[in-house]
DNA sequence: CGTATTTATCTTATGATAAATACGGTGCCATAAT
């Protein structure tokens, strides 16, 4: 190992080893450009920033998707001892801004969300730095939140070309081979890019699916699930509605401490409810896909999907929130045909708003209180996007179809997924270009169909014990029947 | 498009059924109104 290394990692971490995939990335970004690492969640992604920015020259820019995770990142470092870390964004009063403006160049380490980047004010602040390193932290936003929900994550390349930045590290848990592609793309503009990668498969995770025809169905495999199956648990609903129905359903029906987590809880519900779920005092928490980025809970026995959710990459990334201790864990779908429709329904919306939105510009002649009357802010957003990346309206369009087709093809490959009679860990794998070498003892309902009625037979309820035989599981299911 | 809730409709008075309506994910920002 490189003596430099070592020494900072001794002296500023307080480490003397590194975890798998964290030396590589820093040799990496150190000595080349580009680089994508993709390493799971808790094996320390922040370090491999962190330290190779001690050995570059200039400021580090980390972008990262949400306010909350920008601030654990800043106290993080705070507790290193380093003070010249600083979180951007609109939880600074007008005041603190200026004063960050002002002392811009006394910071080592910028954290900011692609919006605040964006603005012209700490735009031409930066753009008068050495900046030494850019990173995007949970750089899979690239993919999966572009033009049609935060257009900004699809201006982060020309951001870098413009202030020109050598080294960009973009860091993820998950990238299947599309998110990769889409991440190579979009954000080093198709260049050649390092790549940092270990295997994705979890080998202690059982993929189940579940085909239930109505509600009430669903409900009651819940009920029954839950109350011999010990948590904690975490299960994902599609709409805020349902994680609340589920959620009363459950603590009406059971004895379990269950709570809801969506979007539309103030800031302070969700961390409270956050705080509570990884602190063990709920046994079974339902939430939409808010909850989940930056989590890193270690013993998530099961993961439920009570509707499928809208793409394999969204399901891989949810359910790999199980079992993160290595121990045994569920993962299962429940599926109703009909469930795919709120997906589609929201496909067909963002067909229509862009739509609208290419007859409403020629009518705004640039008048900029039009289009804050008349559009929506989606709409007012990719007006900002087509004026400031020079995109034509047809461009926009364009982009935005193609956007449409590629989400009707994720939801194809989920729904592929469930429908499968094969290996369903092989599914997933494959989407990740990566093939099952070792057939696995634990595997999925598909290869193990001799129990796969009620997966309960594959776990201990009173114990996180692993059983590796298979005999004992359906020795244990029998019991349960 | 599907689901859940509200309103309309029958019509000698409560309540069933149909028809109409509302709603649906992820989060940044700024700014107006308290």
């Amino acid at each position: 190992m490189n003596e430099e290394i070592q020494q900072v990692l001794k002296q500023r971490f307080g480490f003397s080893s590194f975890k798998k995939g964290q030396e590589e990335t820093i040799t990496k970004i150190l000595t080349r450009n580009n680089v994508l690492s993709i390493l799971p969640t808790g094996t320390g992604k922040s370090l491999c920033y962190q330290l190779p920015s001690y050995l570059l020259s200039g400021v580090t820019i980390v972008v990262s998707p949400l306010l909350s995770l920008i601030e654990d990142q800043v106290r993080q470092l705070q507790r290193t001892g380093e003070k010249q870390a600083v979180a951007f964004g609109s939880q600074l009063t007008y005041q603190e801004k200026q004063w960050v403006l002002a002392h811009i160049a006394a910071y080592k380490f910028i954290f900011i969300t692609p919006e605040s980047l964006f603005q012209e004010e700490i735009l031409q602040r930066i753009r008068q730095l050495d900046v030494g390193l850019f990173v995007v932290d949970e750089a899979h936003c690239v993919s999966t939140w572009g033009i049609d929900f935060r257009p900004d994550y699809e201006r982060l390349a020309s951001i870098i070309q413009h202030l020109g930045v050598k080294k960009v590290l973009a860091l993820t848990a998950t990238a299947t081979e599309v998110v990769k592609e889409d991440i190579r793309q979009k954000l080093f503009l198709g260049q050649e890019i390092d790549l940092v990668q270990k295997t994705v498969n979890r080998v202690n995770i059982f993929y189940h699916v579940e085909k239930l025809s109505t509600v009430e169905e669903k409900l009651s495999w819940l009920q029954s699930f839950c109350s011999k199956y010990s948590g904690p648990g975490l299960i994902y609903c599609n709409t805020r509605r349902d994680t609340e129905e589920v959620s009363l359903y459950l603590s009406g029906n059971t004895t379990l401490k269950t709570a809801y987590y969506h979007g539309g809880l103030t800031s302070m519900e969700r961390s409270a409810i956050q705080q509570q779920f990884l602190a063990d005092e709920l046994d079974v928490l339902i939430a939409t896909s808010a909850f989940g980025m930056g989590i890193d809970k270690p013993n998530i026995r099961y993961v439920i999907h009570y509707q499928l959710p809208d793409s394999l990459e969204a399901f891989i990334q949810e359910s790999g929130r199980g079992g993160r201790d290595g121990l045994q864990t569920l993962s299962v779908v429940l599926y109703m045909a009909q469930d795919q429709k709120v997906h589609q329904y929201f496909q067909k919306e963002l067909l229509k708003e862009i739509n609208d939105f290419t007859h409403l510009v020629p009518l705004t002649q640039n008048n900029d209180s039009i289009v804050l009357d008349h559009f929506s802010e989606l709409q007012k957003k990719w007006y900002d996007f087509s004026k400031s990346e020079n995109h034509s309206i047809e461009n926009l369009q364009e982009k935005i179809k193609k956007r449409v087709e590629e989400k009707a093809e994720k939801l194809a490959r989920m729904e592929d997924y469930l429908d499968t009679d094969g290996c369903r860990r092989e599914k997933i794998l494959s989407y990740f270009s990566e093939t099952s070498t070792v057939q696995q003892e634990i595997c999925c309902d598909n290869c193990h169909r001799e129990i796969s009625d009620f997966p309960i037979g594959l776990m201990s309820p009173d114990s996180n014990k692993k059983y590796s035989k298979l005999e004992k599981s359906k020795e244990i299911l029998k019991n349960l029947f």
